[in-house]
RNA sequence: GUGGGUGUCGUCAAGUGGUUAAGACCCAGGGUUGUGGCUCCUGUAUGCGUGAGUUCGAAUCUCUCCACCCACCCCA
């Protein structure tokens, strides 16, 4: 127990950590290209927050968050998602009074009290990406584009993106009325699942899995068809910013999403290689979220997107992944005067830059170049009597087999040349 | 919250009631008191998830609990 980590969490060991850094580093220049820049929020916030945010009704807030009362009696909750802390933060620190829109984005841990299972867990990370104040669907256009430059950059491919538009408050309305008149006639005949949703949320019931429901929902009008004249021509408009980036896509009407502020544009980006877990990337509109926080009206859009899910997608897809980072120089030594010879050497390299490792464990010299080959050097420096004594360096290319002596000034020369 | 599966060394894994629990890899040391990735040798589980029971005897049978995995729900 003690030397567990809870359910669903994980460890990320330095050989995971090397592909996680390398996936951010991607995301990060990615949104430097795009003129996006980092933002940080508290890990934890007050719970009244995501229950305004995220709605009181969504499972998220209902049974999946991680809540507590701090010393004072504050009632504080790890965050389950990106979207509301940043917007939070938009509102305290009036973003909304400086140059709009406001384009950031963010790489946190999330949590939400669930049973795991494969690409699914407690505490898990998002990468994604908020935009404020446009309206514009240039902006839903350029969220999505981001999204999928970021997959076609790491070799990602085989994914499918499926948008929909979910309407306005008004229209959405209206859908569910047509909605809920349509399923009456069959009430009885739903599963006992569909029957707790045809009040809360009547859109589930068409992407339920019950054969039965599936036959009631046959024929179901459609939320496209009960959009309002603007969210529409923003739909219209969406698809029309795609096709110009090139960008393919396919119109998904049961894409709902689970979270309350969505508005319009909704967008999943969905692999089938990975199991149940098949939404690697999930984003939409959320006009109403700023305002509804008690900021000014502002529009917004972003997106966020499972780092677990996407290196299980990797991995699988047989994308590149980086693993164990070469090592410029191993300095080995041989005898009580190079010891300190060498260590002082390995210190000199690094301070030019270079990666330099050295035997700290007091091995031989057979030991030492076993080590030297575990930690992937390109090259290892021996020193021993010898060496002291005429000032020079014995120096092995680890990959050819080639060893010479040389005067360590022209060390230099030899570590610049193997980048 | 509901359902299914699995639990033997760091990892993979043999073993299905009978003395000391295979093997491989990994790791460490050595064959070579100055040379790796190959080879050879040596070492590493007082224990088979936990607790109890059946038995002369259990990793092997029964039950309890626990953990992990997978799926549903929902979502990243």
């Amino acid at each position: 127990m003690l030397t567990k980590a809870p359910k669903g969490t994980k460890d990320i060991l330095p050989e995971q950590s090397v592909k996680w850094q390398y996936v951010e580093g991607k995301f990060r220049d990615i949104c430097r290209r795009y003129g996006i820049r980092e933002t940080r929020t508290p890990v934890f916030e007050h719970t009244e927050l995501f229950r305004r945010g995220v709605g009181d009704t969504t499972d998220v807030v209902q049974k999946e968050m991680y809540t507590f009362e701090d010393h004072a009696g504050r009632s504080i909750t790890l965050r389950p998602e990106g979207t509301a802390g940043v917007a939070r933060s938009y509102i305290e620190h009036k973003v909304y009074a400086g140059v709009k829109p406001e384009k950031v984005y963010y790489i946190i841990p999330c949590f939400r009290y669930e049973r795991p299972q494969a690409g699914r867990l407690r505490e898990f990370h998002q990468l994604g990406t908020e935009f404020f104040g446009t309206e514009s669907m240039m902006a839903d256009a350029e969220v999505i584009s981001l999204a999928m430059d970021f997959f076609r950059e790491l070799g990602v491919n085989d994914l499918e993106l499926r948008i929909n538009s979910i309407g306005c408050p008004e229209c959405r309305a209206n859908y569910r009325k047509a909605l809920q008149n349509f399923l009456r006639p069959n009430y009885e005949g739903l599963s006992d699942i569909s029957k707790d949703r045809f009040e809360r949320n009547p859109m589930r019931i068409l992407d339920s899995k019950d054969p039965d429901d599936q036959k009631i929902a046959e024929g179901a009008p459609v939320m496209l068809d009960y959009l309002c004249d603007d969210c529409r021509k923003s739909f219209e408009e969406l698809q029309t910013n795609l096709n110009a980036l090139g960008i393919d896509y396919t119109i998904d009407p049961k894409i709902v999403r689970g979270l309350d502020y969505y508005t319009k544009t909704a967008f999943e980006i969905v692999t089938n290689t990975i199991g149940a877990q098949g939404t690697v990337c999930g984003g939409g509109r959320y006009d109403g979220l700023v305002e509804n926080l008690g900021g000014p009206k502002t529009p917004g859009i972003g997106f966020g997107l499972g780092i677990e899910r996407l290196l299980i997608v990797m991995e699988a897809c047989g994308a590149y992944l980086p693993e164990n980072p070469p090592v410029d120089i191993f300095v080995a030594f041989v005898g009580d005067d190079a010891k300190n010879f060498a260590q002082k050497l390995a210190h000199d390299v690094r301070i030019k830059g270079f990666s330099a490792v050295t035997d700290i464990a007091e091995r031989n010299l057979k030991g030492q170049f076993k080590y030297a080959d575990r930690v992937n050097a390109r090259y290892t420096a021996v020193i021993g009597d010898d060496e002291i004594k005429s000032g020079e360096l014995t120096v092995k290319n680890m990959i050819t087999g080639d060893q010479k002596r040389i005067r360590t000034e022209e060390l230099d020369e030899i570590l610049k040349s193997a980048e």
